[in-house]
DNA sequence: AATGAATGAGTGTTCATTCAT
DNA sequence: CATGAATGAACACTCATTCAT
């Protein structure tokens, strides 16, 4: 039994490890159980086809880790009433980078896989686009009415700014230069200060 | 040698749009030569391997393309001296949105191969990356200096919040949802308006 | 032991059911071992290989099931003095309907896999056809002799023509058209009668 | 041109004796690539899959040798009013045998592979049997009607017992033992002779 | 120069067989 | 003994590349 999960997991794991380098199709199922340390034929044991191990792994982490995640911390995070957007902006940052430095592997695959498979697309934007966008639109809103935003910035174009600029982070952090040192505090309160200001009503 | 570049033109347009829709180990070469209305065999008279369509004419295409509209460009835009940090963002994006306007195809693939291809990774970071960042940061320096630019921010930070804004709104504009009804000019008087309040000196 | 008989004996039926409709070539251990409700390596206790299978459990079908019945009856039934040949037909064609009926499944696999495999071939030719073809020739030069059949057919040519219908009949009535109503009887005495006048000296 | 003809016809005949030896599913590609003399992927320029080689082989030899010959020669044979059933039945045999003798190995492969291939089948079903047997019905109740044949067998009872006679010889003839000293002649003879007598009406 | 048929190494997948539990 | 997860050789099929025409 410890023996089964232990197999199937190494698989997962070496599957991940092998699209994040070469991509879905750059990679073999032969390399994936060179990687995992099993035969060949035992992967299709736990996965019935190639697609299989990128649709019901890959995906699937997105519905299990992400959505809960998304659910518990974000919804919390959103539904709580902030007193300022930088505390809010803060709070959302902090969830957003510990989710990407918990799985930065299966980040990089959907970020390579998702332009190639409609499939993975539509549940990715299902799963996770269509939770939170609403939320954050909402949050902005309440920002806007109680005078911390300003009101004539639309929202989407609020929010786009907002995770542009923590997306510019996370993947410069994660990616980019992961090896680089960075003084992620100090990088955090960097943008969350300009952006505060930058979307702070005019005077 | 009309008929020849013409054929050459056909298979790396026909190469662009199917790596863009399959990625480029999901692309065959006979769906090129199907796409260019050419015979397979053709392809490899202009390009000995399939990489050298990715390397050979993506990459070149960054080359030529990329690299002399940023020379070009963006030299005169930051050797030029912006009176304010609006009108150099402003600038800049107009540059920049133009680019990808222009070749969204390229873009997409190159944004989908980078990971996979350290031979692009290496060619885009020498001929595109290492010469707009330093031409960046001491634009944004400069901006410091003259009291524009809050001078406690890392200029490195600076930029990458600069960069992830314009960045998340070409790819928005762009990629994500090119049929939505963009009104460009206020999207762009958003962000050069928050990014240049947030970046302000604490007066 | 009652238990070890009961998974051999499922798991000789599952192989025949299955080998019947797919053939030997197209049926997996697995299926065998699902029809027989038992874990595939249960199979491999019985059965060193998938073709013991076939050869040790099908052709020993043959040797077991068939020789023994053949000896029994047909001996009886060829050393028997029939009167006429019309009772000796009926008797034969009688025990080898019975036979069919009774296996039609095992028929159904020999016949298909019989071409494909020499080991079935030789051990049906050996163990059932050498024993019963000089059985028939006897009895129909007893007939001639008698002057109940043309002396000027060749004996080998009459009981081709005499298995050829038999076997007509026993193929469309078990294979082609089971569920079809049949009149046996009146099959039976048809064929009989044809063959017999047809069979008998010319006046 | 010729050549391409060539490598087909060869796959086709390599594919039937290899299917006729190991039946389809113990016959794998590469062996009849060797067997052709070609490349395992030339197989594949000209059927798409393995099954093609059956279905879109075998069959359409079915289609396009059995049933125009079957159509031009029998339906001749049947619509002709024959004097005799002894005339009939050897038209009949003579074009039968003639069509099993030129194509030995497709008439075998079909034997083994249509119990296994419902596709088969059924194209075996419409294109041969669902032509021949009304025709033949026809042309023995007409002998019925003529009075030269007992009109109270039944006419499908009839011709099974002549359609049984003449399998047999052309399985023995052709499949069981092809390499013996056969009198075709005579043994045709002695089959219409015993038939003819057999179904003759009583006196 | 252009073609496209031929190639064969390589791919995802299957399955008879083994063996630790 | 029975199990069924693991195995890996073998399979049908693909596709970048070559080359005779």
């Amino acid at each position: 039994m410890t023996r089964r999960r232990d197999a199937e997991r190494r698989i997962v794991e070496a599957a991940l490890d092998a699209f994040g380098e070469h991509g879905y199709n750059g990679t073999t199922t032969s390399e994936i159980a060179r990687r995992a340390g099993v035969a060949e034929g035992t992967i299709f044991r736990y996965f019935a086809t190639k697609k299989d191990l990128l649709i019901g792994v890959v995906a699937p982490v997105v519905a299990r880790v992400m959505a809960p995640i998304v659910k518990r911390n974000l919804e919390t995070v959103f539904v709580r009433s902030y007193e300022t957007p930088e505390t809010f902006m803060r709070a959302v940052l902090a969830d957003r980078l510990g989710l990407v430095r918990d799985h930065p592997a299966i980040m990089r695959v959907l970020a390579q896989e998702i332009p190639i498979h409609p499939e993975l697309r539509d549940q990715f934007r299902a799963s996770v686009f269509d939770q939170l966008f609403p939320l954050a639109l909402a949050a902005i809103e309440r920002f806007q009415r109680a005078g911390q935003i300003a009101p004539d910035l639309a929202p989407a174009t609020v929010a786009r700014i907002i995770g542009s600029t923590f997306a510019g982070f996370v993947v410069a952090r994660v990616f980019l230069a992961p090896e680089a040192a960075w003084d992620d505090d100090r990088e955090i309160d960097a943008m969350i200060r300009v952006l505060a200001r930058g979307l702070a009503p005019t005077i």
